[in-house]
DNA sequence: GGTAGTTATTTGACAGCCTCAAGCATTTGG
DNA sequence: CCAAATGCTTGAGGCTGTCAAATAACTACC
């Protein structure tokens, strides 16, 4: 019944729309530059989640990339095989292993974090303006995200 | 040697952190939601680019999806085998094959696509303003976007 | 202190995605 | 007609992911 019946998206269905879209565009980018790194998708994510200066135990990695710890041994295994990363057990509990970044793994991380965390061109592309406009926005979704993520973790009450 | 050494960041690098923190949860999400309807992101994402009205070549959805054809190949196969799409030779050239969308594939897309286009809680938590202006700012991104897309088409002159 | 239960990681089976190289059928152009 | 180009498929191989079962180590309780 509106007048405009061939645009009535809602404002937050099509931001969700070109987000999805600039999302896609990104990975692939990213994804051929890691690959020139010998790195997947993964791997570069999980490299980047390991603090350098802090062991992270292979189950908290597994909880920060959102899948089964499984699926973190063989991620471990081939990062290990290049020796971007040690297993140390940890000294009070055996059963945990902690993954340690090697020194050539800082020297990797190093160009992961700085390939990754670089804009995509159409943001950068963007105005001053725009780009402090975006920030402050993604920001408060973030914000949601986290207030969101510990509602849930104290239980929701209905 | 600017005064705020830890926050250095500019804003489109903050604005991308933000927005890759929010992708990833996002795909998380939709992941899940697709795994109940017994679909992958590649299927999912195949079966929405697909026209219900106009019978797509495997090379052209291969396009569509960054990938190898040989890839479509598989998914298609997937597809097909749930009855979800058809494959049709077409007419005039019988090497290529065009994917049809069944009806019960209809059926299917039509949630798929509620689904995927639904913005993330923390985009639907943005208050009205914040909304309209991050729909803004990205559309001004995905121009920058198309853009850059036609110019690299063109032949780059530089 | 021994035994049962829990926890962290690994393994194996299985499926999907993805790429490359090779192969087949068909079309196009000389 | 024959060669090159095109569209799809196949096969090999690697990565991501899940689940279920196995192993090792810790915890708690009697």
């Amino acid at each position: 019944m509106t007048v405009r019946a061939k645009t009535r998206l809602s404002p937050a269905h099509e931001a969700q729309k070109f987000f999805f879209e600039l999302g896609m565009v990104q990975r692939m980018k990213t994804g051929a530059k890691l690959a020139e790194l010998g790195l997947s998708f993964s791997q570069a994510h999980a490299l980047r989640l390991l603090d350098p200066d802090e062991p992270m135990p292979m189950s908290a990695l597994a909880e920060r990339l959102f899948c089964d710890a499984s699926n973190v041994t063989g991620i471990a295994d081939r990062l290990e095989t290049r020796g971007l990363v040690r297993r140390e057990s940890l000294a009070g509990d055996r059963r945990v292993k902690a993954l340690t970044i090697t020194p050539s793994g800082m020297k990797l991380r190093r160009q992961v974090m700085e390939l990754m965390s670089q804009p995509p061109d159409a943001i950068a592309a963007l105005s001053d303006a725009d780009q402090r406009a975006l920030r402050d926005i993604l920001a408060r979704a973030v914000e949601h995200l986290r207030a969101a993520g510990e509602s849930e973790q104290a239980g929701s009450p209905g």
